[in-house]
DNA sequence: GCAATTCCTACCAACCTAGTAGTATAATTA
DNA sequence: TAATTATACTACTAGGTTGGTAGGAATTGC
């Protein structure tokens, strides 16, 4: 992977989102965007992959927008960015799907892999609360 | 980044010349190529940006091919990478050409920072001896 | 009814990836 | 010297990804 905009934005959103948990209201897209000089459709786009998983609560119309369902500290940064971007491998080598019968004794790819639960360790060990 | 086919294959060059550093003969990508299943002419044009550094030594012709000019020791994973795919960068936001006036305070972009100190530290950690 | 917002799907230009193709040049061997 | 082998160099390309845009439908509060 190379994390692009859909995954940085997500955790913008994300982070949005935390930091309104306190509030009782519901936080619009449009504040997110305009704050951040986004463009809200493209925020749009990557919302409606984030809300393939259970982590807000939406309302539609005016005073609608999102609200975080859980505490900042439920949610992994590894687990958001595996959610919109897919798995997070830092080579083709490394994912499952990828036949190599070399794999086990092939001393590439075992940097490789070694690279890869490192990214995945240290973004799985951080959670919202801990960017607050 | 990701680390695309370019940096895995350079590595595998890197990795074939390493082992064949003892023995005084030179080994050609042609060798590379069929032990390892992969493109001769891919690998040429691998070569060809290996080849902006001071890593080796070649020969053309019968009897010809490329041999390391260092211990292997010399060579860190972080600089052939960084060679053929350029500047290793998770993000867009970490590039040092990314103009951002949030970046000191931004709580997104320092986990990508630190992230992305974390992955040149590992891999500037190994040599290619290492790997042997 | 109207405005604001989420929700949904289709589309697109620009760029990147993983090569292929072809040829020129140099060194060795017969 | 001719053939063979290998590096050196440059141009091209199909297919996928990125970073959006466009247009509208559904829902809610006033």
């Amino acid at each position: 992977m190379h994390i692009s905009t859909k995954g940085r934005y997500a955790l913008i959103i994300m982070m949005a989102l935390a930091n309104n948990y306190r509030n009782d209201s519901f936080l619009t897209l449009k504040e997110i965007a305009t704050h951040n000089k986004l463009s809200l459709k493209y925020l749009e786009r990557i919302m409606g992959i984030l809300k393939n998983a259970d982590y807000f609560e939406s309302s539609r119309g005016v005073l609608g927008g999102y609200k975080l369902k859980y505490d900042p500290s439920h949610y992994r940064i590894g687990d958001i960015i595996r959610l919109v971007e897919g798995d997070i491998e830092i080579t083709d080598c490394v994912k499952s799907s990828f036949l190599c019968p070399a794999k086990k004794s092939c001393k590439t790819y075992n940097i490789w892999n070694e690279l890869n639960v490192l990214i995945n360790d240290y973004l799985d060990s951080k959670t919202l609360k801990d960017l607050l």
